[in-house]
DNA sequence: TCCCGAGTACACTACACAGTGTAGTTTACT
DNA sequence: AGTAAACTACACTGTGTAGTGTACTCGGGA
């Protein structure tokens, strides 16, 4: 699992259109789906050809391996993430309200069959791989920024009162991860109701400890 | 992954020893390094059967496939895990100490390579395998019951106010987990020092939100 | 109409690995 | 020494799969 990625080079001169190539667009599309469906390791690109309609031939001639081919999988996958709004602090709103949506961001993820499992695909490889992490969930790190941005609006603003905002973001997200996203991917089983009354009880928990009073 | 376990039948009457089979004993240390080291997956029966010096006939002799000898594996290593100690509630220590205690146990674990690994092993298997769990892990769950039962006798002792110990238990679980195991796991960089400071800054919550006044 | 490049069908190599069959060797008890 | 069980060496089957080589088809532009 190293290397770099090699995209196709368009030779002639605009045919059509250039960007959107149907054929390897779907191949993206099913190579993504087998492997949410089976994991890296039990997908086969013979599967992966036969679900794209593709001839393996011409899943080859744009993804010269299986491993750039999912790292493609990776990338659009990531773009996507980055798609996410960043949740700014808004004073005129209640601080449980808030730290609600943080959650309700991470919940909707692991309702998603699609992103649950195709982070299934991605953590049994970085298990036996670490330095995977950084370069493949970058974009998704960045989420935890925004949370940090957001204590730290609400120290200045008078209604948290924490002297590391780092330290109290990690602790969040360490909540939520452990209660939440640890659970689903390894358990399957999602508890919405749970899950709510969790919800309640964590922020209770991090405002008890947090809140100005 | 389904089937049964089967243990070897010792047909002659009491040679020696009956219970500690040097062969089997290798094996089985053996079986458990390489999954150890290589996960479950990519661990081969050759290469378990030249660590244990033994031939792979006779591997498969004592364990007639691969997933048996996991399991058997599993079944040594939650035998280890079972000798673990109870933590009960004591009322002449500090509530922060005894909590600490919990945590503790979870720490020694993840600092434990051996540990480490073989969870990595089990994780990449549950993924694929839901169900796998309670099977494999009802042991291990037990210790959240161990932690239930310290809050329900901390609540009687009037130290903490908890309406739900199960909750209040899974809460500190999630924690827990969430901040040290997950990350261990996943990004294989163990920091003593954050962790001390997180130990604490955790401890330090959960009392805020459920200790009594 | 010719031609080129994208795509296909399919056979093929190379390899890794679970599991078996068997004939012969070692070990340990009597 | 004799014997039976444990063990070994090793060849072998079968399967799954990454990746390649090649001859062919088809559609669109010059």
């Amino acid at each position: 699992m190293v290397g770099g990625q090699r995209e196709r080079i368009m030779s002639n001169q605009a045919t059509t259109h250039d960007e959107t190539n149907a054929k390897q667009d779907s191949i993206l599309t099913a190579a993504m789906q087998v492997f949410v469906d089976e994991g890296y390791e039990r997908a086969s690109m013979d599967r992966i050809a036969e679900a794209a309609g593709a001839s393996k031939r011409t899943v080859y001639n744009y993804y010269p391996s299986k491993e750039i081919l999912f790292r493609a999988v990776i990338a659009r996958f990531a773009a996507q993430l980055e798609s996410q709004s960043e949740i700014p602090y808004d004073r005129s709103l209640g601080l449980e309200a808030q730290l609600g949506r943080f959650i309700d961001v991470e919940l909707s993820m692991i309702e998603n069959p699609t992103w649950l499992g195709f982070i299934k695909s991605l953590l049994s490889i970085i298990v036996r791989n670490p330095g995977f992490y950084q370069e493949a969930l970058s974009q998704y790190a960045s989420e935890k920024g925004a949370l940090v941005a957001w204590i730290r609006s609400a120290a200045q603003d008078g209604t948290l009162v924490v002297d590391d905002p780092g330290t109290a973001a990690r602790v969040f997200a360490s909540m939520v991860s452990g209660a939440f996203t640890w659970p689903a991917v390894y358990q399957g089983v999602v508890d919405h109701d749970a899950n709510r009354r969790m919800k309640d009880e964590l922020i209770r928990m991090f405002l008890c400890r947090y809140q100005s009073r």
